[in-house]
RNA sequence: UCCUCGGUAGCUCAAUUGGUAGAGCGGGUGGCUGUUAACCACUAGGUCGUAGGUUCGAGUCCUACCCGAGGAGCCA
């Protein structure tokens, strides 16, 4: 089974035979001539079965294929301008290795809830195809970025005993006969391996039970958190801008044929590189202000002030120094103004919003106590994160990034679930 | 949790002021040697989200509930 032909590879097979296996994606049919259309993951090929070519049997069974029979077809390659690839292959032989139940996504159009429904077949479309591999490229390309800059990959836990940020609403589990929480960031423990290997990063699932129920949302999505000892607010930014800037143009590299099947206009993705601005909430306030949009000084962004703000720029902006009040009690104040914290939100372009959130933490320990206090934190739940302000406090920075919404950036998609091979929303735990 | 919209064939949708539930795709049967979401003919397919109510008569009007979508809040 394993020296076979794969579609994606057929040109080399030009004026040869050639055995593919795979799944029919679409048939037209004509009398004394077939077209199947079949794919099988790497590419999407059309077979001719002419009634001279192939024995009488074969024909036949072609004549009657249910879409997404799995076939394994020999046959010669030919170039030829009417085939939708270029290519096509004269079938000799046609053998069924498994004849298909009518299958339930036809070549027409449906509705996002039966799609999602059938989310473990829809995954064969084109396009959804096409979405996993740009978000395989772009979660490589992130491992890549960190993986040859000397970072260390440390894997946080999944099971967390309390709010890492006390903010967003936890999905609680029962550990043994007490309270677990499934994580909403790696971050606290980032931070005390950033102690240790000086510059980390873990890649994992992350959980938040909001329920929101708009486009931008999942329950369960994956996020990657860089964390770097000795590093300030400033540095912090570096990185996220070179971060940021190598995995939108490996993308822009490796997903051409993807990118140009979801008509994304990569010109728009060819001006993301550094520097990108950088300005204050305080500017960003005045911007949304000189747009005519009321806002109330010392608020967060609403996803609409984000856009407006984000739409003065060719590529992300970096927005730094929001009021402390609105941040999570680990963000180290500004020595200039401590009413604003150390802290910085990525804005994507196109009304993408926020992809990442980051900043410099506190690293005086009597700083943060007082902020846990403040926020009516189990202070039990932090001694072992304080303890990282014990024994050689060190300025430190990081930051995380949504990989869903990334991808949905990038691919330029109106829902973030058709960037998530199984999305979990509010309402969706199945498929 | 709040606001808006929606639920009719396997799928996507239509049905006029309340008056016999329809089309395309998909399925089935037949036709066609260059199709491009092929096309042509015929055919099968329905508890109109659920439960009440108004009416001679309800897919259509009223009430409650269920489910879904988008948005707000919150966030990546």
């Amino acid at each position: 089974m394993r020296n076979k032909t794969y579609i994606g590879e057929i040109s080399n097979y030009k004026d040869k035979d050639a055995t593919i296996s795979g799944w029919l994606y679409n048939m037209r049919s004509s009398g004394k001539l077939h077209f199947l259309m079949v794919r099988d993951g790497t590419g999407i090929i059309q077979v001719v079965v002419a009634k001279n070519d192939v024995d009488e049997k074969t024909f036949e069974l072609c004549k009657e294929l249910p879409q997404e029979s799995s076939l394994k077809i020999t046959g010669f390659v030919v170039e030829d301008k009417r085939a939708p690839s270029g290519y096509e292959i004269q079938a000799k032989n046609v053998e069924l290795v498994h004849r298909a139940d009518e299958y339930p996504i036809t070549p027409k159009e449906h509705g996002t809830t039966f799609l999602m429904d059938n989310r473990h077949l829809w995954l064969r479309s084109s396009k959804q195809h096409a979405i996993l591999k740009v978000r395989h490229s772009i979660i490589r390309a992130c491992r890549d970025y960190f993986d040859n800059n000397n970072y260390t990959l440390i894997d946080a836990p999944i099971f967390t005993p309390a709010a890492c940020e006390g903010t967003s609403t936890l999905f609680e589990t029962d550990y043994f006969g007490s309270k677990a929480y499934l994580t909403q960031s790696g971050q606290l423990y980032m931070e005390a391996a950033a102690m240790s290997f000086g510059k980390v990063y873990c890649f994992g699932p992350t959980f938040r039970a909001e329920k929101s129920k708009t486009r931008r949302h999942l329950t369960e999505f994956w996020m990657i958190e860089p964390e770097i000892a000795y590093c300030d607010l400033d540095g912090d930014m570096d990185i996220a801008e070179e971060f940021i800037e190598y995995i939108v143009q490996r993308t822009l590299e490796e997903r051409k044929e993807e990118l140009k099947l979801l008509q994304r206009d990569t010109s728009k993705l060819e001006t993301v590189q550094r520097p990108f601005p950088r300005i204050s909430y305080d500017e960003a306030v005045k911007i949304i202000k000189d747009s005519g949009l009321e806002f109330e000084d010392g608020n967060d962004f609403g996803s609409l002030d984000e856009t407006i703000v984000s739409e003065q720029f060719d590529r992300p902006v970096m927005v730094h120094r929001y009021p402390a009040a609105v941040k999570a009690f680990y963000m180290k104040g500004d020595p200039g103004d401590l009413s604003k914290a150390l802290c910085v939100d990525v804005l994507a372009p196109e009304g993408y919003g926020e992809i990442i959130g980051g900043g410099q933490r506190e690293d005086d320990l009597n700083i943060l106590e007082s902020k846990i206090k403040e926020h009516d934190l189990p202070m039990e739940a932090f001694d072992w994160y304080l303890d990282v302000r014990k024994y050689g406090s060190v300025p430190h920075a990081g930051f995380g990034m949504g990989i869903e919404r990334a991808v949905s950036w990038i691919c330029g998609l109106k829902h973030i679930r058709e960037t998530i091979p199984f999305p979990r929303t509010i309402s969706r735990i199945k498929p």
